[in-house]
DNA sequence: ATGACGTTGTCAATGTCATGTCTAGTAAAA
DNA sequence: TTTTACTAGACATGACATTGACAACGTCAT
């Protein structure tokens, strides 16, 4: 029995709780006041003083509810139960894995918030958590048109758009990088025509492509197509894909396309994709359309030479 | 007869149950409702309480489905014979042909080979594939199982090892990297004692606290007490971990252990784990084994501050 | 092959209960 | 005086329970 103040001892006022506990002081009081969970003493003035083992209980509450559990039903606990249903909890929990809309709608969230570091860092943990095809499946791609509606509803503004859209074409590029593996694999060039304004379609397809066991050579934005051409010549590329998603002008494009096509190799597939080509009309011959993201890996799937 | 919690209290609300055995709640009631497959108590308010041996039931009923029966059917069963059931399931179902291992045959292969770029590749998609947790779990620590064995059992070298450990390692401490991100998390210190002669047991142990949101430094093998004590206090660490694998002499690693844990902040938490702790007896006070990596994150889980 | 049928997961509508937050008025502390 | 804390109550929100329905799927008899 020293002099010290011993854990039993109540002396913290209810700010200083809150904040250890991450409970506000309503909550603290209703809590208290429903289900009678600690019985802090009091201050002649009739102020809450809350001992050590009250903090204590309060932060082991605190974790029973975030596992799922009623306050009502652990309040009714004593400590040591209480302190074991915890480590329970933590031990047997299963860490279901986050589902991909979470890590779509924290990106979405960051965008608006013009946060373009947490952009990254969502993006990122997104990646290696749900892995490379339910990312870009289901993370970037409605991401991008989640980012495309707000911006014609006006709820965000061309700046967040230019934001994220540098972050999300940094972290395609990175992952493009990452899958760059030493060993073989069917070469792809992956460019946009001059003229288009939107790349993040193009940088899409390169990750997909590169995910697929493919090595991209991605050219990104205002490439003419004679230099496409030669790319795929000296890459000696099995496919080309082009993304058009807004062309400036959709005559000069597919134009563009017509020139791309007669320079390249027979033996190479021209494959085009976006929302601007349904305004294209159809295509000349040797050039495929490509629908979305599934039907672009089937068509690399299709093209790749049998190993 | 004690007071004990037993198995059979009703205790689990509803929330609890679908977290542990992946079931939604929806499921749950359904399944109760058609085939009666528990009969959980009720609250004063009328909500479900489970006890574990309903839960253990459930847990059963979902492996049974998992393995292809119907609900219907295997719901009719008492417990022991659903028990045979799904362990004659497991029996008979030839371990079905996961992305997940055939990565990790493939990694195999590459190690065994003497392969390293094409390891370092092959790592990296299983990565990028499976995602975070599943390579963990099941890529990297079965491979590393592998390696050891066939290590033993003389069909490897010590340079094909070797030379994988390096690879690994990198492949891990890049992934910590990557995660690092600049929001904010708690912090945690990983490293190896003086005489420790293994290191990716702690490599692992810092790419799984990296993927769980935690700022990790890594400090990797052969820091003195001293300075893994410094660090944590410069970094303001909630959690220390240790790994002992296979440490010069035991003695000397539990007196540094000893040292370490006087030099720490009370309020850091010392965790060790890893295949060498089992022959060092029982801990001292404030230092917790780690029993194997799921239990290293439920540790995590557990010293994470309240949000 | 094809349609009827049972099974199963999911969802919607509605009511009840548990819980977090807010308001008002008062008292104590800074 | 200004801020903080207290009590008591109202309110809104979310979680849970119940009932009923629907679509997807496999099975089975025609």
């Amino acid at each position: 029995m020293s002099r010290e103040p011993t854990s039993q001892e109540a002396r913290h006022p209810i700010r200083v709780v809150s904040e250890r506990t991450g409970l506000s002081p309503d909550v603290l009081r209703a809590w208290e006041r429903r289900h009678g969970v600690v019985a802090p003493g009091r201050s002649e003035g009739g102020q809450r003083l809350y001992s050590d083992v009250d903090i204590d209980r309060l932060a082991l509450l605190v974790r029973a509810t975030q596992a799922g559990r009623s306050v009502g039903q652990a309040a009714a606990l004593p400590l040591e139960e209480l302190r074991q249903l915890v480590a329970e909890d933590a031990e047997r929990g299963t860490t279901r894995p986050t589902p991909a809309t979470d890590y779509r709608d924290r990106a979405f969230l960051a965008v608006a918030d013009l946060a373009p570091e947490r952009l990254q860092g969502v993006l990122r943990t997104a990646l290696l958590s749900v892995g490379a095809s339910g990312y870009l499946d289901e993370v970037v791609t409605p991401l991008l048109r989640s980012i495309g509606e707000a911006w014609h509803a006006g709820e965000i503004g061309i700046a967040h758009e230019h934001a994220a859209s540098a972050i999300i074409r940094g972290e395609l590029g990175w992952l493009v990088e990452v899958l760059a593996v030493p060993e073989g694999g069917p070469r792809a060039v992956v460019a946009c025509l001059p003229g288009e304004r939107h790349e993040l379609g193009a940088a899409l397809c390169a990750a997909a492509a590169a995910h697929a066991g493919w090595r991209v050579t991605y050219l990104g934005l205002d490439v003419p197509a004679d230099d496409i051409a030669a790319a795929a010549l000296s890459e000696a590329a099995v496919v080309v894909g082009i993304s058009v998603v807004l062309p400036a002008d959709a005559a000069v494009t597919g134009r563009d396309l017509q020139a791309l096509r007669e320079r390249l190799a027979p033996g190479t597939a021209l494959l085009v994709g976006g929302a601007g080509v349904a305004s294209m009309g159809s295509m000349g011959d040797g050039i495929t359309l490509v629908r979305d993201l599934a039907h672009w890996r089937a068509l690399l799937r299709s093209h790749a030479p049998v190993r």
